[in-house]
DNA sequence: GTACAGGCAGTAT
DNA sequence: ATACTGCCTGTA
């Protein structure tokens, strides 16, 4: 699909971006957001929102950032600031499906995150809602990170893989996880004894990193996803979350069209989830994980949030 | 009370 | 390969 150059906006919304499902351990205080993102506290102010006249930016937005411990431009670094955002612009501009929501929602982006602390936080996020998986991760903070002062407020930096290790099921337990504790300490066990190895992980394609995360306890085709979209530079990984399995079935049943009829109605396989993600990957190319993204956060805007 | 929520694993077919 | 079930716990 063509776009002239006028509709080109290359917008970076921040708040958008920690609050669409990616992050949960982000809350705002006298007009600053705050994060933990492994041993860090990462804070931003909007001091000024961005102009913008007929889809064209006028001013563009003013933001302030910090951070515990003090860390240069980190902002470059967890709002991935320098991807190839022309080639993004791509991938959401395929149809006129994808184009519309990428408008809407212009801004949203992808972050990139500490990757443990990912890999825990989406362990924890299954079969559950937001506020539980925040619920779950502040516990677990509190519970077995280190306070830390910033700003005059108390924080708890997420804890390493070391620190989780450590941790007793029933400890676990008794911070809301449920049946997920076994998988929180066995996955921090396994990363612990290097079983997983992360330089591995962001090194390997897609397809053979998400092999090795699927081996771990408590870790299937979705988490996988999750976990390589957020924090290993997997950016052509597509999660399917039920939302997004509906949407698709819904919006883009054409790509389906030959195997529809055996498709199920509100839950993929896992060989139809396999199917599915390879044929958005070829449909949307190596940016499908932001389509994904924005996709998500669209579903979940327009149906009724209990967060 | 009961259904269900941003899945996973184990078992039976 | 698919279908079905149980699982913790909070909320509607």
């Amino acid at each position: 699909m063509k776009r002239s150059n006028e509709h080109k906006v290359v917008l970076f919304d921040p708040i958008r971006s920690i609050n669409s499902g990616q992050v949960f351990l982000w809350k705002n205080v006298n007009g600053s957001w705050y994060g933990i993102n492994g041993k860090e506290v990462l804070k931003f102010t909007v001091i000024k929102k961005p102009t913008i006249n007929n889809k064209k930016i006028i001013a563009t937005n003013e933001v302030e950032y910090q951070s515990f411990p003090k860390n240069e431009l980190w902002e470059n670094f967890f709002f991935r600031l320098n991807d190839d955002h022309e080639e993004v612009y791509k991938a959401l501009s395929k149809d006129e499906i994808i184009y519309k929501i990428y408008q809407k929602y212009n801004g949203l982006r992808i972050l990139r995150q500490d990757p443990f602390q990912c890999i825990i936080t989406f362990v924890c996020a299954s079969n559950t809602n937001v506020k539980r998986i925040r619920h779950m991760l502040t516990n677990i903070s509190k519970k077995f990170g280190t306070k830390i002062i910033f700003d005059g407020l108390e924080f708890y930096l997420f804890p390493n893989a070391k620190e989780l290790s450590n941790a007793s099921i029933n400890e676990l337990t008794s911070c809301g996880l449920g049946y997920r504790a076994k998988f929180v300490k066995s996955v921090a066990s396994d990363i612990e004894s290097k079983m997983l190895n992360f330089e591995e992980i962001k090194r390997k394609y897609y397809f053979d990193s998400r092999k090795e995360l699927v081996k771990l306890k408590g870790i299937g085709n979705k988490t996988a996803d999750c976990i390589l979209l957020f924090a290993f530079e997997k950016l052509d990984a597509f999660p399917i979350d039920v939302w997004i399995y509906r949407s698709l079935l819904e919006n883009y049943y054409w790509l389906f069209d030959d195997i529809k009829k055996y498709l199920s109605k509100n839950k993929p396989t896992n060989n139809q989830y396999n199917i599915i993600g390879s044929r958005v990957r070829e449909y949307f190319g190596e940016y499908a994980g932001y389509v994904q993204q924005y996709l998500y956060y669209h579903v979940r805007e327009t149906s009724r949030r209990t967060w």
